[in-house]
DNA sequence: CTGTTAGCGCATTCAC
DNA sequence: GTGAATGCGCTAACAG
């Protein structure tokens, strides 16, 4: 393999000269340039990473980490943020690794593990709770990190998230606007941030309509279509006042709704609504639901890019907050699920 | 953090004779070795490891390699290997990254990249197929590497498998014994070894019926759920003479096989039989088919531990090829989806 | 603009 | 058994 040596000699020039060629530094003549880019590319010189990282102190990797793998989120979305990361941290000249711990570790030796042996320069953290261990470990140790929502409304770390609270809020007051009182809400489980905005706006929304919180409306579950199922059925068969409508955390939980209430011989809109928030995930398409599905919708494709980014400048340092937080647009979609009672 | 030269100074040793300490070379007394170790300990010395690369000239790092978003394979099965490898590398000491490529990239032209940085030691090649250039490009650089299949029945490289040939030859000789002949084939895309495997054991169990080999009853599809209603509706449907049995490359396929039989109003096995082979990912269970499928079996998931295994002993070297191969135990499970005709 | 000097932390010669 | 010396390839002072 070729190294700065190499190139040195071949040019004749110091081998401290040619880094600071490679590297853009401006102290070094045009010519010089020219002539030393050229060699590399004739020689096919790659750097040598660990050598860089011996200096720099910097690993070059970032990564995910879960403490096991009941922790990897269901399919579709565990595909779509992987590759997704990997994709953008490319960009960035970041290796980006996947870390699967063992059911026994304790959740934060895995980062002190990573953070001590210098493996990772920063971490995504996705699915933050409330006083999240993972962020204030990454914290207390100052390494860098982005969040895929946020630790709390006002958090001073880089993130990018979509406004949680606002979105419950927009469907609970469509809802309320079409005349529905008796509001379900199949909600992802506690602890979670975005969970807890959701539940902020789903009751400000009752508030403002003079509406009493009622806790047995508002459930707790796995996002998942089955858990959806369970839930919508425990709604309309066994309550004595059933909903007149249905909040969805997302389209998957939507899907297990629609099935409860086919499954129930009962039809949406007719006899109960539904509304969810979209992550317009690549394997469900509310549109094409039957009958087409009321949403909040945010592409969470499109989280990715400002996360890979957010994290590299955090790396690089030097950048304020403001660049390294964005909340994603949503947008209010209305279809044909919702009746006017 | 903690250093070999403050290890040396606190404990009045060389630099050099903790390192041995350490790494448990033999020429250091017991007493010696006890206290480096103790004292390691306390001031939590963690080597680092961009120094210990440099020196040794590896990266302490394997990859799973994708070329683009498209190439990851469907859902739960991506979940099941990147979890899966990540955890039993972790086992060796080895970290895992996954690499997802940009479209636009040649195919080598990313292997070539992560091998000259030096930045893998070693890959892991999913879906290898006849010919397969980043096997040949990897032998030819003489990079370790561990093929989930083979290059071929014979290849001289670190695999695990299963033995397509027989799975296919099994399955088909299963239904030819309860009286069937027209036997389809809904396969796997052609060009992928074990596609062609299961077609040589499919063929070769027909030839020694003497039933001649029809190329209209074996197909080669995406082994999704979809492509196995749609291939099946066609034999239904449209075929003058519909053929009796239908064997299913996984669990997905059939699954779409047993969707299109009962949308055209027809039985299994009462119209047509069907067998598959499964891989036995989490989400389907043949078992729980209606009727239950009669199939080959072998675990996905136990084909992480090996390859993990095999690889870290390419890297390491000196192993017998015998020890970095395995054909993984296929089982035959009949159950209620064949008719004898 | 360029070269010299030094050192990142570790493992491996080679001596004793 | 142990220590001193050397170098992996690179970047960052420091001089000129």
């Amino acid at each position: 393999m070729t190294t700065l040596k190499d190139l040195s000699r071949a040019l004749g020039l110091s081998v401290t000269q040619v880094s600071r060629a490679l590297n853009g530094h401006s102290d070094v003549s045009a010519a010089t340039r020219e002539r030393v880019m050229e060699a590399a590319k004739i020689l096919n010189y790659i750097p040598n990473i660990a050598a860089r990282r011996l200096v720099s102190g910097r690993s070059g990797t970032v990564g995910l980490v879960f403490r096991n793998r009941s922790e990897v989120p269901p399919d579709t979305l565990f595909v779509e943020t992987t590759c997704g990361l990997s994709e953008f941290f490319a960009e960035h000249d970041l290796q980006f690794m996947l870390h699967v711990g063992r059911l026994t570790d304790d959740e934060i030796k895995v980062y002190r593990r990573l953070v001590d042996s210098r493996t990772l320069d920063g971490f995504v953290i996705l699915n933050p709770v409330v006083d999240d261990r993972r962020i204030a470990f990454l914290r207390e140790r100052e390494v860098p990190f982005v969040v895929h929502g946020r630790a709390a409304p006002d958090s001073a770390h880089p993130y990018f998230d979509i406004d949680n609270e606002e979105v419950a809020h927009r469907l609970t007051r469509h809802l309320i606007e079409r005349g529905h009182r008796r509001i379900a809400f199949i909600n992802g489980l506690r602890s979670l941030t975005f969970v807890e905005a959701r539940q902020r706006g789903y009751a400000r929304a009752l508030a403002e309509a003079g509406i009493a919180y009622d806790e047995t409306l508002h459930v707790a579950v796995e996002m998942t279509e089955s858990a959806g199922l369970v839930e919508s059925v425990r709604f309309v068969a066994h309550m004595a006042e059933r909903p007149t409508a249905v909040i969805c955390g997302n389209t998957r939980i939507a899907k297990g709704v629609y099935r409860a209430v086919e499954a129930a011989g009962l039809s949406i809109p007719g006899d109960v609504s539904v509304v969810a928030h979209d992550d317009l995930l690549f394997e469900f398409d509310s549109e094409r639901f039957n009958p087409p599905l009321t949403v909040t919708a945010s592409a969470l494709s499109e989280s990715w890019k400002p996360m890979a980014t957010f994290l590299a400048r955090a790396i690089d340092g030097g950048y304020p907050l403001a660049q390294m937080q964005e909340i994603g647009r949503t947008v209010f979609i209305e279809r044909a699920s919702v009746a006017t009672v």
